[in-house]
RNA sequence: UGGGGAGUCGCCAAGCUGGUUAAGGCACAUGGUUUUGAUCCAUGCAUGCGAAGGUUCGAAUCCUUCCUCCCCAGCCA
């Protein structure tokens, strides 16, 4: 495992990595021929030797968003490529016309970028779809049927699903099965013609119904399917399953290392069948694409099954997919999440075949991580409580001193006014300090942070009891950055605003989405949902955010990590929080 | 109960063609620095590798049996 100066991962050791490099010292691709765009077995060979050392994909299907699971694959992917010299594609995988579209191909593209990859190689731009490829998935499957590999059923679906057999009892061989290979030729064209209704036929791979592997009990491979398609409109009514179409996409596109998630191993048997079957047609050519599977991502008080967040859309319990509580890349996005803290986490949790449940926090402490380093520090007050410094006059105005981060000068400073009235947080002051606070507390003293140290010398509270003014002396000579500033030692360091020059802001405060860490375990996930996930409030921000832009962040001090929201304008100002800081205290 | 996977420190995760004291990260603990109770730095943190047997001079690594968890019976991906 290779490590920088500060012990932080760069590149964990996985079995995949490991996989690659040895095949890659045994030369597994010397002689690979690429002849510049996917294609079959003839078309590569008159090509010339592929300069990509592996080809990866990262194959989605357009129908959602991505989220942060997809994340982990797309580092991978990319990053293996990127790490050995290769090429990883970008691979729409749009065999399913019913549920894709064009507003979901759209979004991945964005994000896949703003995670700060591409599919170029050289001058390759890989990005493909699978439905460019159903006239080469169509030849194949003739080329299956011809070879007496592959055959029309026309059981209907229940027949079929009945003749599968159980876990624990062979199938039955369909009654279609043994029929000439001229007559499925001619059904399956009739397929391809229209000619026969949705769900009559199927062509289904010939392999064996007594399989213990389900998956090898000739599996459905074509379906017939008079729907639109997003790229392909009305061409086709029939469309290859994507156990037929994925490994026949990776073989087109030369693809080395196919990986995938563990609820695909049970199919890899296939997977070579297949391609084993389409090489001895003389279809395809070694080197031949070989599936890996990992365990796919799951996070605590986190759902990411398609399915829910698509209902957590469609039935409003979030504004929508980019609503910042929302575990997908628009929605992480606009939470303050960064490319950067999600390449340190996808690092930091490693890739392997154990299932296995990531805590959320992990992911938070990647952006405060990530943040800290480049985030500037401003100030923000989220509950004000008025301060008043008595031994100042009424038009008191001065400057004061803060670095944009303390640990980087090169970022420079700003200035704050201080004025005789201060906006400071209510958790700032206890009437009744608990033992080890050292904040502001009636006669106690800390310092306005880049300013003088004060001294409390009375509160005040309204009818309800409730406290709605501090009153303090500053101590002259004790300004920040002045020689005698240390003179007087105080633990507490408070951070302030001048009620009269801070800007008025909203803020949203997000908690986790989901109350329960496994959402759904017990319960319908929707009952899991967190009701405070949200909340809305109005803060006090400094003067020098006045014209913060959408995307901005920054640090305020001993809040946390804060994003001007996609919707923020300077005249309204939203901002959203990303993450607090770590608090030791309570 | 068929097939395919997985079980190493609270959470991840190397190692698993048998051979020095079982990597590393996160978390945690204790010190130190600090004008963010943040950050940063230092130190500590598995006689143990799901369990029990066995082979061996030597086992997390090989063998046997057992236990637990995950996936597969869509004309979804």
């Amino acid at each position: 495992m290779a490590t920088n100066q500060k012990n932080k991962i760069i590149s964990s050791s996985n079995f995949i990595r490991a996989k690659i490099e040895k095949d890659i010292s045994n030369n597994l691709y010397k002689n690979k021929l690429w002849n510049k765009i996917p294609g079959n077995g003839v078309h590569q060979s008159n090509g010339s030797l592929d300069e990509a050392k592996i080809r990866t994909r990262f194959p989605p299907e357009p129908n959602g968003y991505l989220h942060i699971g997809h994340a982990k694959s797309i580092f991978l992917n990319f990053g293996l490529a990127k790490d050995f010299s290769g090429a990883c594609h970008l691979r729409f995988d749009d065999t399913n016309p019913e549920k894709e579209n064009q507003e979901y191909v759209d979004s991945i593209i964005e994000n896949v970028k703003w995670l700060g990859f591409n599919w170029n190689f050289k001058k390759e731009e890989n990005l493909y779809y699978a439905s460019n490829y159903f006239d080469h998935m169509y030849e194949a499957a003739v080329l299956l049927i011809k070879s007496g590999f592959a055959y029309v059923d026309q059981q209907n679906a229940d027949e079929i699903r009945e003749n599968r057999g159980t876990l624990t009892t062979p199938g039955k061989d369909s009654p279609w099965r043994d029929h000439s290979i001229e007559d499925h030729l001619k059904w399956f064209t009739e397929m391809r013609e229209g000619k026969h209704a949705d769900g009559s036929m199927v062509l289904r791979a010939k392999i064996n119904m007594a399989s213990p592997n389900i998956n090898l009990r000739d599996p459905a491979i074509y379906r017939i399917k008079k729907s639109h398609h997003h790229r392909t409109g009305d061409a086709w009514c029939i469309y290859p399953m994507y156990t037929f179409a994925h490994p026949i996409e990776d073989a087109l596109e030369g693809i080395t290392h196919s990986i995938c998630t563990l609820e695909f191993e049970d199919q890899r048997p296939f997977y070579d069948w297949l391609l084993r079957r389409l090489k001895e047609n003389g279809f395809f050519s070694d080197p031949l694409p070989k599936q890996y599977e990992f365990a796919r991502l799951n996070l605590t008080y986190v759902v990411l099954s398609k399915r829910r967040l698509i209902e957590l859309v469609e039935k409003k319990h979030v504004s929508g997919w980019d609503d910042p509580r929302m575990p997908t890349i628009v929605g992480a996005k606009r939470r303050g999440y960064t490319p950067s803290g999600f390449k340190l986490f996808t690092d930091r949790i490693g890739v392997s075949k154990a299932d296995s449940w990531i805590d959320y926090t992990i992911l938070e402490d990647c952006m405060r991580e990530v943040l800290n380093e480049s985030a500037h520090r401003r100030v923000a007050v989220l509950d004000p409580l008025k301060l008043i410094i008595n031994n100042f006059s009424e038009n008191h105005e001065e400057d004061c001193f803060a670095p944009n981060h303390p640990k980087n000068k090169d970022l420079g400073k700003r200035t704050i006014k201080l004025t005789k009235e201060l906006w400071i947080d209510r958790e700032d002051f206890m009437e009744e300090p608990v033992a080890k606070y050292f904040r502001l507390s009636p006669g106690a003293q800390v310092r306005l942070r880049y300013g003088y140290v004060i001294k409390c010398t009375d509160f005040e509270k309204d009818a309800n009891g409730k406290i709605i003014k501090i009153f303090c002396d500053y101590l002259p000579d004790t300004k920040s950055g002045t020689p005698g500033a240390d003179a007087i030692k105080v633990k507490g360091n408070i951070h302030w605003l001048s009620c009269k020059y801070a800007v008025t802001a909203k803020v949203n405060l997000y908690d986790r989405l989901f109350k329960e860490t496994h959402p759904g375990d017990n319960n319908n996930y929707i009952d899991d949902l967190n009701p405070n996930s949200l909340t809305t409030k109005e803060i006090k921000i400094e003067e020098n955010l006045s014209k913060i832009l959408p995307g901005d962040q920054y640090q305020f001090e001993r809040h946390g990590y804060f994003i001007a929201d996609n919707l923020s304008k300077p005249d309204d100002i939203v901002i959203n929080r990303t993450t607090t800081l770590r608090d030791s205290w309570q």
